[in-house]
DNA sequence: GTAAAATCTGCAACTTTGTTGCATATTATT
DNA sequence: AATAATATGCAACAAAGTTGCAGATTTTAC
C-alpha cells in the first residue's frame, strides 16, 4: 500500500528532525506526500487501509509533526482541521488554499504567492500569511 | 446596556435585507458593530448581559446574518467559529485578521488590503480571498 | 388594533471534533 | 539483550455546533 519510496523519505524527514520513526509517523507522512493538499484526521483515517490508527493516534502525531515544522495546520470554511505537509512553504508564507463554493474541494494553488503584507499600523510584527480563496473549481465552472 | 444609536442603525440593517426585527438580532449586531473584530459564539454570549440568550438562538442568528451577507465567518487557528460585521468588506476581499502568537487576541488590520490574487492555472474561478495574518501585536512585541 | 400567518426562541438531546489519563507496546540507546 | 525514552490504543471526557419541536414574537392583512 505504502510505496517504499515514500517510506524511505518519510524516515528521512523523521531523522532529521530527532523523531521516532514509528509506523504512524511514517505512514501518515507518506498519505500526506500522496495527497498533495490538506487532510483532515478523518480522511488521513480513511486513507490509512487496514492499519486504522486510532484518531488520537493521528492527532497526537500531527502535532508531533506540527511542532517541528514538517507540517502545517491550513485553516478554512470546514469545520475540521486540516494538515499538510510543509515542504514548498516557506517560513512565511505557504501557497494559497482554495475551496470551490460548488462542490467543496480544496486545491492547493502551487506556484503561486502573494506579496507579504505589512501592517498600516505602527508597533504589529507579522511573521506569517495565509492566504485562503474561494471560487470554483475548473469541474464546477 | 445596549446603546439606542447601534439598536437604531441595527434595525435598519435588518429592515434592509428583510429579516425580522428580534431582540436576538439587534443586540447581536449591536455586539458585532461594538466589538469591531471577529467574535465567537461564546464571546457574544458573555457580552449580552443580563439577556443570556441560548446558544442555539445565537448560532442560528448569526447564520441568519450570514445568509444575507450582513456578517462574515473568519478563519483563523482558533477552534470555534468567528463572526464579523460585513461593512467595510468588498465582495471580494475583507481586511486581514491578526493573531498574536503571544497573546492570542486578534486585530481586524482596517484600510489594509492586499492585490486579489490570480490563479496560475486555467479554469479555476476565484471570487473571494482572505488574509490571516500571525505575529506579535504592540502589547507583546 | 386584532387575528392569522410567518418566523424566532429555548430546551433537551444529539453529533462531530478534538483531548486527557493511563496501561501497554514500540523504538532507540548502551 | 536490557534499559530508558517515547508512542499507541482504549475509555472517558470536553468543546463546538446541530436538530426537532413546542411555545413565544414579529409581520401582514384586514
Amino acid at each position: 500500500m505504502i510505496d517504499s519510496n515514500l517510506e524511505m523519505k518519510a524516515r528521512k524527514m523523521l531523522k532529521a528532525v530527532k523523531l521516532y520513526c514509528t509506523s504512524g509517523r511514517i505512514d501518515i507522512l507518506a498519505i500526506l506526500m500522496k495527497a498533495g493538499k490538506p487532510l483532515s484526521q478523518e480522511q488521513i483515517a480513511r486513507r490509512s487501509g487496514e492499519k486504522h490508527f486510532d484518531k488520537v493516534t493521528i492527532y497526537r502525531t500531527l502535532e508531533s509533526l506540527l511542532k517541528v515544522g514538517l507540517v502545517h495546520k491550513a485553516f478554512m470554511d470546514k469545520r475540521a482541521w486540516h494538515f499538510e505537509l510543509a515542504h514548498n512553504c516557506t517560513e512565511h508564507q505557504c501557497h494559497p488554499h482554495f475551496t470551490c463554493t460548488n462542490c467543496g474541494n480544496i486545491h492547493c494553488l502551487m506556484g503561486m504567492s502573494l506579496p507579504m503584507a505589512k501592517s498600516p499600523y505602527k508597533g504589529f510584527v507579522i511573521n506569517r500569511q495565509q492566504v485562503w480563496l474561494e471560487g470554483l473549481c475548473p469541474a464546477c465552472a
